[in-house]
DNA sequence: CCTGTTACGATGCGATCGTATTGCAAAACA
DNA sequence: TGTTTTGCAATACGATCGCATCGTAACAGG
């Protein structure tokens, strides 16, 4: 996003990636603090400790920043996905089901931040084309796991992987585990489900594949 | 809410329900076309084709007046309910959990208004307690639900019916129905998956019990 | 040192907000 | 026919909003 002719001349050095982070930072604590219709410039910039000027510098507009924060708050989700490469099949779809029920106060505001997204992907566009595309990733690696694992049992059976078509079966499965947990993770976070409760019926759920 | 000291005195008679459901329904226009932070009084009141003067008449306060649209919208979904009151308990727990799949422009509507005060609810008291009650209502009417389901079946088989101690098996089972339809109607809303396919998702859920 | 560019604080503007206030028309009662 | 009470439209007000603009301090290259 720099100029278009940048040959190396940059005054007055500053780590852009973490003035970004700093100012989207303290957006997601006013999100979860007052929800979505509490954000404003100005508040933005007294919990990031900043001027409104600073924000403008760096996102332009507000509806610029509420978009920043949330495409970082999906690639923050994805970044925790990552860690779990070298797991089984079977603990990575825990985990991709599991990891947003909300188990401490940073997990609780950072699935706030998200079902104040949610709620406003109905109306903005911008929005629910992150969380589409977010939730497609999410569906089809959940298949993948699905698959995978179900392949790992066939070969303790001693038979062969199934065809690799589109399959249907998994489709379902998977996208009954992550609505499954979508209302599962609502509920705890307004405290009508204990977290403990919840992960085990997702055990539970994973558990019968 | 009369004054305290009613004695039948009443110039210039209106239906106050009737002007108060009509300032409701625009209010439920505006959540759903522009979401929550779309709501401002000049704006619910050119949507309803009234001035601002009437809607602080009937619900004071802005704050007040979000909140009246929760609760009509839980009562109205309520009322909804009641009318399968002379259907078998399945098919009345099918319709408890299939009812919010939106289906066509009406039904996006409310779950659109729903799913809006869901996300406000994590950060304004009053609203959560509204939802927390119609929740935990839902929750009981389907626990029984379906231990009559399982009581019918029950009979059919020459068996009396269990004991009435609480009964976490039927409300692991609600639970889990509740959430899933939950997460499945927010990916119909969203257009992640078709009306057809959840509620099918759902049907077989509730055959399996 | 000089110049150019960047980073950003400070300030101002017009729009919009919720709400308090005022005033008046209509209807019930005297 | 007043009088009183209600229903509501109109408007005024102060706060807050997003954003544009301006000024300047910091630094790189010449």
């Amino acid at each position: 996003m720099r100029p278009y002719c940048y040959r190396g001349r940059m005054p007055r050095v500053v780590d852009h990636e973490q003035r970004r982070w700093e100012i989207v930072y303290a957006l997601w604590l006013v999100i979860a603090q007052h929800g979505i219709e509490g954000v404003s410039l100005r508040h933005v910039a007294a919990e990031a400790g900043v001027s409104m000027g600073r924000i403008q510098h760096y996102f332009g507009t507000k509806e610029a920043l509420v978009l920043a924060g949330c495409t970082s708050l999906v690639q923050s989700a994805y970044g925790g996905y990552r860690e779990t490469a070298d797991a089984a099949p079977r603990e990575r779809l825990l985990h991709v089901v599991s990891q947003q029920i909300p188990r401490d106060d940073a997990g609780r505001m950072g699935v706030s931040v998200w079902y104040a997204y949610v709620a406003k992907s109905i109306n903005d566009s911008a929005v629910r084309q992150v969380l589409a595309e977010a939730r497609r990733g999410a569906e089809e690696e959940c298949v993948r796991l699905i698959r995978a694992d179900r392949d790992d049992r066939a070969d303790l059976a001693g038979a062969g992987p199934g065809d690799d078509a589109d399959d249907p079966a998994a489709l379902q499965q998977a996208r009954r585990l992550l609505a499954l947990a979508d209302g599962l993770t609502l509920r705890v976070l307004v405290g009508d489900l204990e977290p403990a409760e919840a992960v085990s019926m997702l055990e539970a759920e994973v558990g019968r594949l």
